[in-house]
RNA sequence: GCCCGGGUGGUGAAAUCGGUAGACACACCGGACUUAAAAUCCGGAGCCGCGAGGCGUGCGGGUUCGAGUCCCGCUCCGGGCACCA
């Protein structure tokens, strides 16, 4: 860092490689990248230590499941990764680059399922693969801290913390709702219900209440909400799809007191609304079917009984719950609304879940959509209470209450419904102001008042009453982390008898998930592991049973980024090596996680940080998060309505004289098939390109330059064989370049310092001025992290340096030499192992890992003249050139004397005149 | 249903602050080299029009000297929705 030119003071190659083999004329991929990842193989090129004498830069790309071999989205990841990594040790930053494995998951019992092998086989056998895929592809990673979440020494450490946490009543026990497949006796993930099936059995899956840990995310919800504003480098986007979702509301809990003659027993209904200002609106009340009144009313009526045993059947997903029909019935129980003294009916309603809230809701037909539907087909009563505030500019007069606001009602208000006639219900539709605030009507003492200040009247009115209060609520809930699963780490938890539930003690851990287990897809494989379950007390020493839970998934993601910094260490979670890493610098991942796994990742860095086990509050200072790769589709109809996916690369297509697609036919048959649309990249649409099959033809490069190339990180990537071709294509005209001139670059080094403040011949001096302007583009575009203009950049460079004459003259040749030694270190990132050979070859000094990036020379910008566009009222109507530092009064008399001006004023005279200095003018007339 | 994105030539895309729309590529067309093909190199091109010119950034409005960019309304496509990871 620091000097205008540096990396290649020296002239002469170092002399510590002395055997270069003469340089092949054809580039050969493999044999490249072969030398490259030796290279860096035996310089232990990527291994990393604490340094305090230079800045630190942490950077992540997320880890992948080891699903069997890496697909598309990995590679995209990683080389986005690693091109951040790369750049950033070239601007002297003391980089690490660490990759790990997210072993625990479903896929892995599937595989034992049908294929008859142990998850652990299988896991580690897939981690062995892909970890060779990985290699192959030269990312620049520290494999000294290779982690697995499958291995003992990783999720002991997560039964340590849960140990701590549990203690702390940051972990605690309730009934959470699953979905339950009753022929294969399991509980299924929401993906395995399709349709409301179980997708082995068939069969109609319910919902079932069972025992789960929960993490109390919620203690941390404000703070995970308020320090999304100290996160600058994270995508917009990504910060409102987390606070929707924390979705913090100030609202009121209302109590309804239990009408006695119906709910002998007496209590409360308690709601939380943040509409407080329409309670005196609420025409009844709906109650989950788990809800106590809802078991209440059906163990009297076989008709609700029915009715509570169907909101059983189907998945818990809540995307199906909020799309399904709304379905209730009515309850001869009522509650006491608690201001007007009315009875309210107490109904049972489908859309109402007990895990979400108090599990009841108020109802106010005339102000919620979702009520409105509900009214309207059970004929329920709608009470209007708001004048919506559009509506209230207009009938409001200046003392801020409505004179009569009956006589408003009648005149204005679409939707007045009175219990007793049918008539009553024949309301407007709904329209979308009636759920915005406004003025109160038809409440009594309340009418007039807005809707803010009415909800505080209300409030305290109920504070009196100690009938509710004021409260906040968060939309996120509590996050359950029990999986009635086997491949998973064991919940370090025993139930005794005597004792009740007790955590394992620290030197009891860690508990270790057996790996030679029978894996049949019916029920939990633990549960049926008397090896397993069966322990004594660590309390009173006699038999207890130990939990056959295991934990989410999404546990070991959350910290595993910390332990990345202190891997090997078996007697603590953390140490002081986690205080120099920590937090992440750079982030790199899928936005399919934008809100779960970053949100998990958030909190339980909190809940560590709480525990004294790292300095950090935010896991990830800076977050990008990358586009999926999408590639077209193509099938035939099959028997039963079915398609039959075709892989793209058994696909020829047909153009017409434009190249427009027009067809597309199956290469070993010649007959056509469907052009299907572009979609993500899946197994099902079998439009899969295997990475592997790409690096054997073409090499890791290419590979990487084209996912550089074809889009910016966060958009989607649309994969094109042909666009593989042409990055190809441009390495092979970089190392032909390099070649032909590797002995003239080398004399042209001589000269190089002295090229700044040189007057050069004109054409040399445009094509220098191409090179720094793509140099200060894409160093611009760099900290963007738009990399796709990047590597244009990289080609434009080629194209200008390819136009200068061959080697003619010092000055030609030190042009030459500065521009592709720029072209180099613009490529190192991208395509390392080329850009490490080239250097080698044309013999610029050291390593280009560590060759500093270079800087754009404003000498070498400076331009005489300059072209301006001139338009007329706005219209592009042709250009003048002037000088560059041309007073605006001279640009302007050069505009109006041009012929375009003259031709498109039509005579008329100028009104004004726009100059934007550099770009254009603009004559008003 | 709710939340968050996106839509620019035949295709992927570019356009830093509201200032030359389509850089750089792919595909296509033409040419050179070749016995021929491949590879490579050179050139062409948004659309309409012979041309002057007109029209063009999903659709409809608006603000502005000037809108891909800002505002309002729509539409289509994608991601997430708490047990896929």
């Amino acid at each position: 860092m620091g000097h205008s030119v540096p990396g290649y003071n020296r002239p002469l190659p170092p002399p510590h490689c002395p055997e270069i083999a003469p340089m092949q004329e054809r580039y050969k991929p493999e044999d490249v990248e072969t030398a490259a990842q030796q290279h860096w193989e035996s310089e232990q090129a990527f291994h990393v230590t604490e340094d305090r004498e230079r800045p630190k830069y942490y950077c992540l790309s997320m880890f992948p499941y080891p699903s069997g071999k890496l697909h598309m989205g990995h590679v995209r990841n990683y080389t986005i990764g690693d091109v951040i990594s790369r750049q950033a040790r070239m601007q002297g930053f003391n980089v690490m680059q660490p990759m790990g494995w997210d072993a625990f998951g479903m896929p892995a019992e599937n595989a034992a399922i049908q294929n008859n092998v142990p998850p652990a086989r299988w896991t580690y056998a897939n981690i062995a693969y892909m970890k060779g895929q990985l290699q192959r592809l030269g990312f620049g990673i520290d494999w000294s801290r290779e982690l697995a979440t499958c291995t003992p020494e990783y999720y002991r450490w997560e039964q340590w913390l849960f140990t701590r946490l549990y203690r702390k009543g940051l972990i605690y026990k309730k009934l959470g709702t699953v979905n339950w497949d009753p022929v294969d006796e399991t509980v299924l993930a929401n993906e395995q219900v399709i349709d409301g099936r179980g997708w082995r059995s068939g069969a109609e899956v319910e919902k079932r209440e069972i025992p789960m840990y929960y993490m109390k995310i919620t203690a941390y919800a404000d703070e995970l909400l308020s320090a999304l504003d100290d996160l600058p480098d994270w995508p917009e986007q990504v910060k409102q799809m987390q606070r929707n979702w924390i979705g913090r509301s100030d609202g009121v809990e209302v109590h309804f007191p239990y009408d006695l003659a119906t709910i002998p027993k007496g209590g409360v209904l308690k709601v939380f609304t943040t509409r407080a200002d329409t309670l005196m609106g609420a025409t009844y009340v709906a109650v989950a079917a788990e809800h106590p009144l809802a078991r209440l009313a059906a163990d009297a009526d076989p008709a609700i009984a029915a009715f509570v045993d169907q909101c059983v059947k189907g998945g818990v997903a809540e995307a199906d719950l909020a799309t399904m029909e709304k379905k209730g019935i009515a309850t001869p129980l009522r509650v006491v609304h608690p201001i007007s003294g009315e009875y309210l009916p107490v109904w049972v309603a489908n859309y109402v879940l007990m895990g979400y809230g108090e599990g009841a809701v108020m109802a106010v037909p005339a102000h919620d959509e979702r009520d409105f539907v509900f009214a309207t087909q059970y004929r329920l009563p709608i009470k209007p209470v708001i004048i919506p505030g559009k509506w209230g500019q207009q009938v409001d007069n200046a003392s801020g209450f409505f004179e009569d606001p009956s006589a408003l009602l009648k005149r204005n208000f679409p939707i007045v419904a009175r219990r007793d006639s049918d008539e009553s219900l024949a309301w407007s539709h709904w329209q979308d102001c009636f759920a915005e605030l406004g003025r109160v009507v038809n409440s009594g003492k309340y009418d007039g008042l807005r809707s803010s200040a009415a909800v505080d009247a209300i409030a305290t009115d109920l504070a009196a009453k100690g009938l509710g209060s004021k409260r906040v609520q968060y939309r996120l809930r509590d996050w359950g982390i029990s999986r009635q699963r086997y491949w998973g780490c064991p919940i370090p938890m025993i139930y005794c008898k005597d004792c009740g539930d007790v955590s394992v003690p620290d030197e009891h851990l860690p508990v270790v998930l057996p790996e030679d287990v029978e894996i049949t897809g019916r029920g939990s494989p633990l549960a049926r592991m008397p090896e397993f379950f069966e322990c004594d007390c660590p309390n009173c020493g006699r038999p207890a049973r130990r939990e056959t839970d295991t934990m989410d998934t999404f546990v070991e993601s959350s910290w595993y980024f910390l332990r990345y910094a202190c891997p090997d260490n078996a007697s603590a979670m953390a140490d002081h090596r986690v205080d120099y890493w920590a937090p992440v610098d750079q982030y790199v991942g899928g936005i399919e996680h934008a809100i779960l796994h970053l949100l998990y990742a958030r909190f339980f860095t909190r809940a560590m940080r709480d525990e004294g086990l790292t300095a950090a509050t935010e896991p990830f200072t800076r977050l990008l998060t990358q586009g999926m790769v999408v590639a077209e589709t193509y099938y035939r109809d099959a028997s039963g309505g079915k398609k039959q996916w075709i892989n793209p690369a058994e696909v020829t297509v047909d153009r017409d004289d434009k190249g427009r697609i027009v067809a597309a036919r199956l290469v070993a048959d010649g007959a056509p098939v469907v052009i299907g649309g572009t979609e993500k990249m899946s197994k099902s649409k079998n439009n899969g390109v295997d990475p592997q099959a790409l690096v054997e033809r073409y090499g890791a490069d290419t590979a990487r330059f084209f996912i550089i190339f074809a889009a910016p990180p966060d958009q989607q990537l649309e994969w094109s064989d042909s666009g593989v071709e042409g990055a190809f294509r441009f390495l092979k005209r970089v190392w032909a370049f390099g070649h032909r001139r590797h002995a003239a670059l080398g004399d042209g080094l001589a000269a190089l310092a002295a090229l700044d403040g040189r007057e050069l011949p004109a054409a040399l001096a445009d094509i220098r001025r191409e090179v720094h302007a793509c140099l200060k583009q894409a160093t611009y575009d760099f900290g963007k992290h738009q990399f796709n203009t990047v590597a244009s950049a990289a080609m434009k460079i080629l194209n200008a340096l390819e136009k200068a004459p061959d080697v003619d003259g010092d000055e030609a040749a030190a042009v030459a030499a500065e521009g592709f030694s720029i072209l180099l270190r613009l490529l190192a990132p991208i395509t390392p192992h080329i850009a490490h050979v080239l250097w080698q070859e044309c013999g610029f000094d050291g390593d280009i890992l560590d060759a500093s990036w270079p800087e754009a020379s404003e000498d070498a910008l400076k331009q005489d003249r300059v072209e301006l566009m001139l338009q007329v009222n706005g219209k592009l109507r042709g250009s003048i050139r002037v000088d560059a530092e041309a007073p605006r009064a001279e640009i302007e008399r050069a505009a109006l004397a041009s012929d375009a001006a003259a031709k498109f004023m039509d005579g008329k005279p100028a009104k004004k005149v726009i100059v934007v200095p550099g770009r254009l003018v603009n004559v008003v007339c």
